[in-house]
DNA sequence: CGTGATGATTGTAT
DNA sequence: ATACAATCATCACG
């Protein structure tokens, strides 16, 4: 880290040398004679001088002293550090050290630049956002996260237990999130202006150049923040998970009520021309079967192309919510159900027609009735199935 | 436990 | 962006 090795003549410097820099371990030297090893690592300059062995003595008395100041009382330490900065000698040992500085400076040089602002660190940092862990505040992200994994808009009372649950363990995690960071920043900060006092303070006796100083607070704060990059992976890890076991409704799938799939059928069947509800429909209906409009979405998509798939299979189930239809389109006189936007007078005619067609034999045969009623072409047409649209056989279904 | 029903997701076409 | 088609994963029932 720092270069003190050629004056010290000390060889491996501690983990710690950055706060003993200098003079670690050195207590075995404290009383002893300047050691002999000393010149044979060299200070060819100061070694061949014949007539320099006056000042020689003195850098063997200044170094002593410098040794043994971790020895002493801080008084104590004070007082030679205060002796040793009037010591007359000390400008000539300080230029000797920043002769030494300029040289090894150059070495320190290459590794200078390069901040390639991770895209791995942008990208968790983008996620944790998404996610409303390193939002501003709790709630708004969150739900928004929530909404915008299920649906585009209705809570429904069914999953708002999970979601308050979810909820509840997200701001766990956000929380220990939150602590953890600050807790690295401020460990960060204390560690910089730590480090900057200590250079400070041996900028009086050794160089210490501002750049020298920027860089060093630049490798802490490079250290901490590849800390905090491991926090920010193991957050999003645990977001995920929790996303998975949560909201992954694959995982634990709840058929609707009884009742909501009675008013889905109920609408679809009665739109069974045009069964694709307007999004104000869908809303209608998602409120009234306590699902999300996106849900509703899904049946419709699922039960469309399950009806198209195997139309003979589903003709009962036809029959019997045409008959529902007509029956409450016959006690509200001509007013239709479920007011929309496709002419009332079609649909109440097929479902009229489905009660005289209940009775009778139909096979997989599409019903005449759907067909003929219908002002558009029927949105079974578009079938891409080989064999779906000519049901003759009963209902077992073999598709693939 | 096997099987069909069913809600949800994914990939593709428009 | 929406619908379709295929597929997945779970439920419900025998």
């Amino acid at each position: 880290m720092l270069q003190q090795q050629p004056l010290t003549g000390n060889g491996p410097s501690s983990g710690r040398g950055l706060a003993m820099s200098g003079h670690p371990g050195m207590h075995a030297l404290g009383s002893a004679h300047p050691p002999p090893q000393h010149r044979s690592d060299g200070d060819p300059g100061l070694d061949g001088a014949e007539n320099g062995h006056e000042s020689r003595r003195d850098i063997g008395d200044i170094l002593q002293q410098i040794m043994t100041i971790t020895d002493q009382s801080l008084d104590e330490a004070q007082a030679k550090k205060h002796a040793l900065n009037c010591h007359r000698m000390k400008p000539a040992l300080f230029s000797v050290l920043c002769e030494i500085k300029e040289k090894t400076g150059l070495s320190m040089r290459n590794n200078q630049e390069e901040e390639p602002q991770d895209p791995q660190l942008v990208r968790l940092d983008n996620m944790l956002l998404a996610e409303g862990v390193a939002g501003p505040e709790k709630g708004g992200g969150a739900a928004a996260a929530v909404s915008a994994a299920t649906s585009s808009g209705g809570m429904s009372p069914d999953s708002s237990l999970e979601h308050s649950d979810y909820k509840s363990k997200l701001s766990q995690i956000r929380s220990i999130y939150h602590t953890e960071l600050e807790k690295y920043e401020q460990a960060c900060s204390e560690f910089t202006t730590h480090v900057m006092n200590l250079l400070r303070e041996q900028s009086r006796t050794r160089p210490v150049s501002p750049r020298e100083i920027e860089r060093m607070v630049g490798i802490i704060h490079r250290k901490f923040s590849s800390i905090q990059t491991q926090l920010k992976q193991s957050t999003c890890e645990a977001v995920m998970i929790l996303r998975s076991r949560f909201l992954d409704a694959r995982r634990k799938r709840r058929n609707f009520s009884k009742q909501a799939t009675e008013v889905l059928n109920e609408y679809f069947y009665s739109h069974l021309s045009n069964p694709y509800p307007s999004e104000e429909a869908k809303e209608e209906l998602a409120k009234q079967c306590g699902i999300t409009i996106s849900q509703v979405s899904n049946w419709f998509g699922n039960k469309r192309i399950r009806y198209k798939k195997n139309i003979g299979k589903f003709q009962e189930e036809a029959n019997i919510y045409a008959m529902k239809t007509a029956l409450v389109a016959t006690q509200n006189d001509d007013s239709p159900p479920t007011p929309n936007s496709t002419g009332s007078g079609s649909f109440s005619l097929s479902g009229s027609a489905d009660l005289f067609l209940g009775g009778s034999q139909m096979n997989g045969e599409q019903p005449g009735y759907i067909m003929g009623g219908q002002t558009n072409g029927s949105w079974t047409g578009r079938n891409t199935s080989p064999h779906g649209a000519s049901p003759r056989s009963d209902g077992s279904d073999n598709s693939e």
